[in-house]
DNA sequence: TACTATACATACAGGTTTGTATAGTACCAA
DNA sequence: TTGGTACTATACAAACCTGTATGTATAGTA
């Protein structure tokens, strides 16, 4: 019937607009909320493509996640390059974390957000979103140990619970106040367990 | 056709049945997995009957916000009932959320799910999601007072962080270890700005 | 006895969901 | 020129969704 359109050289493949679409509206919708019918069309793409690409709507939802964490970390690491010291990366990591915020719609992290949605227990997305938290994790542990931090896991487990919370309340109230003030509880937390 | 059973003394009515069921599966499974079929199966029933009673699935998600809220504070009131200072409160209050997290399926803060899942930026939810949050932060910033704390708001603003990042924390390691770092956290957070 | 409230049963409308089946088209490389 | 790849278009199955229409039965109350 209608034609193939052959893809001109800057033009991105149909699984790469797949991809970004999903991520778009998965994060600004939700997963639920968000029909492959829908996907497809805003994606200029058939649903057939859809398929023989991602395979299932939870295969796509995993690639999302996928993605999702690829862009974070370089997003991420592009932000604390400039960074020497232990204590300005911690800080710097606040601060990256508020301007993300203030980038687009925020919704809060996108990878809790998909771990509420994903009811099942045994789906794909939970081992990368958990594989996520984790990285996030340890990168605050090389912060603290490079402070010279008594218990470097431990101060940033902290750390990370103040990330997370910050998050979650920046999201509800439609503000980026909690990272400022989340920031400052960090670094009153950074000298207490360690070189006091 | 069939009877309406005379409901007998210690028996529950329907709208109660309804609630109760619809709460349960709201929080275990979410909002929009969970149908309004479903929910008027499992409370012995008829759909009719739901939506005499709730009028929409929406006004019934309502009700089920201001259902879960009342609850959350009779039991939170209950668990602090025995403190007497500050401090005491303080650190009951991580032990309360501990002790939620150990009690039943725990699935993080079914408020936060919630607020996730109501991507309807007008929806009734929202405001009792955002009283109920408020309600909380208001709690701590009369312990920090008591405490004699100079910045009150800010201290409290710090535990309020910490609370909500190892409920998030807490419900996706399947751990309730988190709340026993963020309580380590507060108490480390409650001189520094004070009595130092 | 008459009225009202509450709940029942059944059926359906109209839409959306994921996923598949079938057939046709455009391009590239051997 | 032939075959493979990547894609399009359309149509459908089967299940699910929210919400409503219609009629019936029981119990308490005036």
């Amino acid at each position: 019937m209608a034609a193939a359109r052959r893809r001109t050289d800057g033009e991105r493949s149909a699984a790469d607009r797949i991809l970004a679409t999903a991520s778009e509206l998965f994060y600004e919708r939700g997963i639920r909320a968000t029909g492959v019918n829908t996907i497809a069309e805003r994606a200029a793409v058939t649903k057939v493509t859809l398929y023989a690409h991602f395979g299932s709507k939870d295969g796509l939802v995993a690639a999302h996640l996928r993605a999702r964490d690829q862009r974070w970390w370089a997003e991420f690491d592009e932000y604390l390059a400039s960074c020497t010291t232990a204590e300005e990366w911690l800080e710097t990591t606040f601060d990256a974390y508020q301007a993300w915020a203030l980038a687009g719609e925020f919704r809060g992290c996108g990878f809790v957000n998909a771990a509420t949605e994903l009811t099942a227990a045994d789906h794909p997305g939970h081992a990368i979103i958990g594989g996520h938290k984790a990285g996030i994790r340890r990168y605050l542990e090389a912060f603290a140990t490079e402070a010279g931090c008594a218990h470097p896991a431990e101060v940033a487990e902290e750390w990370f619970l103040l990330l997370e919370g910050a998050t979650v309340t920046a999201s509800l109230r439609h503000s980026t106040e909690p990272f400022h003030r989340a920031r400052h509880a960090a670094l009153r937390l950074l000298p207490a367990t360690n070189r006091a």
